[in-house]
RNA sequence: GGCGCGUUCGUCUAGCGGUUAGGACGCCGGCCUCUCACGCCGGUAACACGGGUUCGAUCCCCGUACGCGCUACCA
């Protein structure tokens, strides 16, 4: 029998603030966020910044900068309101301290005063005995110095007496913690190879395993979605529910995402952007954005890593909304993906050529006029970006592809004349000159026939002027189509340029 | 080592007992064509292995191998 979720839907996504956010953490946050929006529900932003070693400066307000451009904005959060809070762990510690009481006092949980040493040295003693992976658990836990051993006053006078203590988890002998998971099924574990988890270390702070039980609770989260690294963990996780007296979270664990060459995604050794070792990828979510890529194509390649919409459906390309519509979780693979650069860069240009020109004109404008580039007019620019955004793989690329658009050539293609401008290219390029000097509309269709004039009165092919008027009017052998280019460009500014290159272009050896 | 999870073209994947095992990226041809890009057509390439169950297994079960995760007072 299953329960019918009455509440409504509420995920998290609760990363720890480390500075930057790794490609498999936009996955997760991903998949949450469009849960939660599927199912109407709410989608939550927690930090876990209970390891306050690892504090970052400034970290928290990166990690809402990247979702934000990726499109992931959080309805409760930090910065984002909601009733639930404190968002940070860190601001929280007086829950957590009151709720592990209740723990103790029924009797799942205990003081433990153990140093360091004596749990190395417990340890120690487990290995000389043939134990591969020491714990600290029901076998050892009543000849430690901790409150299970302990009387009540002996316990009493060590706090008193400023002895520092954690708190551990009594995970019970002999049980099997069975659970469905949403992506993987069934899954258990035997409570025998788990050990007395720290609930409170003994700076106060809670554990991860302790802070995310009070906190999915206390904040009533429905479903757990999260990298399958935690799935080891999920039965102390059941344990402290059970003790609690809560229901557990459905719980979803998604596989995780590796390196071309199945190594694990790391910053590590990536120092630059372009210097990237084989069979590597770059794992910060930034480097992505820095480098150009569209947002939604990022968000597009990175929901196909891991699922699909099945049905038979061979769509390829989501824009956001879309995957609204189709993401659920059933369709979630169980297999860890490979990230693949060249995908995520054919999915790019794809969402590129697909953006609306006047939004790309709107995106360009602010970088043209920085760069003092007289763009002439919006409209002059939207001809020039809808002409060449099919061209590109990046927006960046607009300005290096397109310059001769707003100012003549002063450079031409070297190997460019080598090969198109022949001894006859000046005079035939003179010839198109005046022909179209005579045209009164100063269109695609007019000037293709003027070339054609040309050509066929020459008897020569049409290519035999296209490519030389091409480099001397682009300065580049490659571009749009040339007559469309040339009708945008204006028959003075054509005319111009074509006189210029006729007189000054090499013409290199006969080949 | 133990425990857990996983395994379909190089990569992302479809498949849910009977298919010429489908698509996408990449790669290789070709068409279009004034170049590049787009587009179109075609090709390349996969069920990890071994046992079962079954009339029949990519699909269900069990093993093996391999990969990954966990095994902290980190998350």
């Amino acid at each position: 029998m299953r329960k019918e979720p009455v509440l409504t839907v509420r995920v998290r996504f609760a990363p720890s603030p480390t500075g930057f956010v790794h490609i498999g953490s936009l996955r997760t946050a991903l998949y949450n966020y469009l849960f939660a929006k599927k199912h109407n529900g709410r989608f939550v932003l927690r930090i876990e910044d209970t390891d306050r070693s690892r504090f970052v400066e400034g970290a928290s307000e990166n990690l809402v900068r990247i979702l934000e451009w990726a499109g992931i904005s959080a309805d409760e959060g930090p910065g984002y309101n909601g009733t639930y809070g404190p968002y940070f762990q860190s601001q929280r510690t007086s829950i957590y301290k009151e709720q592990v009481e209740k723990l103790i006092n029924a009797g799942a949980a205990y003081y433990a005063f153990d140093t360091p040493q004596e749990i190395e040295q417990m340890r120690q003693r487990q290995r000389n005995q043939g134990v591969h992976t020491p714990k600290y658990d029901y076998s050892v836990r009543d000849q430690m110095r901790n409150s299970l051993r302990l009387s009540s006053s002996e316990v009493e006078e060590e706090i008193a007496n400023g002895t520092a203590f954690v708190i551990r988890l009594k995970i019970p002998k002999d049980r099997i913690f069975r659970f469905q998971d949403r992506i993987r099924g069934e899954v258990e574990f035997s409570s025998d190879e788990i050990d007395d988890q720290v609930l409170i270390k003994s700076d106060g702070f809670p554990t991860y395993h302790l802070a995310n039980v009070v906190d999915d609770h206390l904040m009533e989260i429905t479903h757990i979605i999260r990298g399958e690294e935690w799935l080891s963990s999920v039965p102390k996780h059941l344990f402290i529910y059970e003790s609690f007296g809560w229901d557990a979270p459905e719980m979803a664990h998604l596989p995780l995402i590796f390196n071309p060459d199945g190594s694990k995604m790391s910053k590590r050794n990536i120092q630059s952007l372009d210097d990237i070792p084989a069979g590597k990828v770059d794992p910060d979510v930034e480097s992505y954005r820095r480098k150009g890529y569209e947002n939604s194509a990022l968000i597009n390649y990175i929901a196909l890593l891991g699922w699909n919409p099945g049905k038979g459906t061979e769509q390829e390309i989501f824009m956001p909304d879309e995957l609204v519509t189709e993401f659920s979780l059933d369709r979630v693979n169980k297999s860890r993906a490979i990230f693949d650069l060249n995908k995520l860069n054919w999915l790019n240009k794809e969402h590129l050529g697909r953006q609306p020109t006047e939004e790309l004109v709107k995106r360009l404008e602010p970088e043209l006029t920085q760069k003092k580039i007289d763009y002439k007019s919006d409209q002059y620019l939207y001809q020039v970006v809808d002409l060449v955004k099919s061209r590109l793989a990046f927006l960046q690329e607009f300005i290096p592809y397109s310059h001769y658009f707003f100012q003549d050539p002063e450079h031409f293609d070297e190997k460019g004349i080598r090969k198109r401008w022949k001894s006859d290219s000046a005079k035939l390029v003179l010839e198109f000159c005046q022909e179209i000097s005579k045209l009164e509309t100063f269109d695609v269709k007019s000037i293709e026939e003027a070339l054609r004039r040309i050509s066929d009165h020459h008897d020569v092919g049409a290519g035999r002027i296209i490519h030389p008027v091409r480099l001397a009017v682009t300065g580049v052998t490659v571009g749009p189509g040339l007559f469309e280019l040339l009708q945008i460009l204006g028959k003075e500014t054509v005319i111009r340029r074509l006189k210029y290159a006729a007189e000054k272009l090499p013409v290199y050896k006969q080949q």
